[in-house]
DNA sequence: CGTCATTTATAGTCAGACAAAACCGTAGGG
DNA sequence: CCCTACGGTTTTGTCTGACTATAAATGACG
């Protein structure tokens, strides 16, 4: 038995399929991908589960469908790059180090002043959060499952506590990323920097309401982070 | 002859009419949405295509669909406000004052990081396009349907200057709200003050390349467009 | 009163058919 | 010789109707 963690719908695991295709560059922008009948028949599923799946993509902003002209990737500049679900594919395979550079630099724009505007507009109970996902870490360390969700938590606390609608909507994209981005790094096994007395630096700054140490404490966490990423690439 | 101006398929037609009622809160989180089979009788559809406009919803973190169920609203934290279309849909009704304030924040937040971006690393060819939508702005008019535009892509080569896939996706989020609470702006009909000097200032401080102007130019562009929306929200 | 089997409503999947659109090769005219 | 107009043909778009799988709700039983 085989524990299938969870029972996607078939329509889900074709998207799934067909995105990473597409997001890894198999399916280059601007080329045709396979009729929908032969979709269906190469994964043993109806049409109507190819047609789903394809409608998913299109929400994405990956492919556009015409008669007769077939379905087509579309340019890289109408993909939802800050989809979570795109985000995740891309990082299926080895992303393109520039890639992971735009990431970075996002993370650096963003963070930097969710921290700041967090510092300043938390609530007791954000920071009550705050600090057990910061216990967690301590205790299980980063290189055990457990830690490493308190450590997207804790970061998912912040944007929240901005109150920005919109800055919580990122959280989730870039938590998709930097979940990736981890992997990515322990694929490579190296022992990394432990960035827990970081993240506690932080975890102070948006206790005792100090937006400029927040922002700091996030610039130096990232730029670690991005470090290490860099440096695991390259070996 | 009433110029259909592009002849959208069914589905996309029914995701539009359904994600429009989802945004603007008649479906709020937690409610279940009426059966496939309701919705497609009531729109005059076949099941197939209703749920094909499901499915576009759902890969938007929408909605969700289980057997027995039925399909569900998701809680606004799994929304993608990022997405362009959700982000239009939700300026379709009167957008909460909390949204648009968030809006502004987030752009507050990336613009002026992406101007010192672009100034540093503009090229020739992204001058002469800024430049080209510069004089196309000022001959035409910020009120002119082609000023409007002419601003847009303004926006949208400095995000694309920057060199970073995530940001110019960003860009086409940002953009469609900005088009959005411009065409709200017009709705209330105020006269709204002459931006155009302002755009010129960030023109000069990109073409120079200098950063810090073009962070500050924003920075008082964004401020000036906040503070008439805001105006107009409240006349 | 709680636990487990049964019922049952709903999304999920399938098959086959027809409609509509638009690309492409061809034929006709300038 | 080129350009235009026209069909034919391919592919997505839509419809229909049926069956399956799932899980919520219900009722039986300990």
């Amino acid at each position: 038995m085989t524990e299938q963690r969870k029972r996607h719908p078939a329509h889900q695991s074709i998207a799934h399929e067909i995105g990473v295709a597409i997001a890894t560059g198999r399916y280059p922008p601007g080329a045709i991908l396979p009729g929908e009948l032969d979709l269906a028949e190469s994964r043993g599923v109806s049409r109507s589960v190819v047609r789903e799946a394809l409608r998913m993509l299109a929400a994405k902003g990956l492919i556009e469908s015409r008669p007769k002209a077939g379905t087509r990737v579309r340019a890289r500049a109408d993909w939802n790059l800050l989809d979570p679900d795109l985000l995740a594919w891309m990082f299926e395979g080895e992303p393109p180090m520039a890639f992971v550079e735009s990431l970075f630099q996002l993370r650096m724009i963003v963070e930097p002043a969710a921290a700041e505007l967090a510092a300043r507009s938390r609530s007791t109970r954000h920071i009550g959060r705050l600090g057990h996902a910061m216990e967690v870490m301590e205790e299980a360390g980063l290189s055990s499952p457990e830690g490493q969700a308190a450590d997207q938590q804790f970061h998912n606390i912040i944007l929240e506590a901005t109150g920005n609608d919109l800055l919580i909507s990122l959280s989730g994209s870039i938590g998709a990323a930097v979940r990736s981005t981890t992997l990515f790094k322990h694929r490579k096994a190296k022992q990394l920097r432990d960035s827990i007395p970081l993240h506690r630096d932080l975890f102070t700054a948006i206790t005792e309401g100090n937006p400029a140490a927040a922002r700091a404490a996030t610039i130096t966490l990232i730029l670690q982070a991005q470090e290490d990423t860099e440096s695991s690439l390259q070996g």
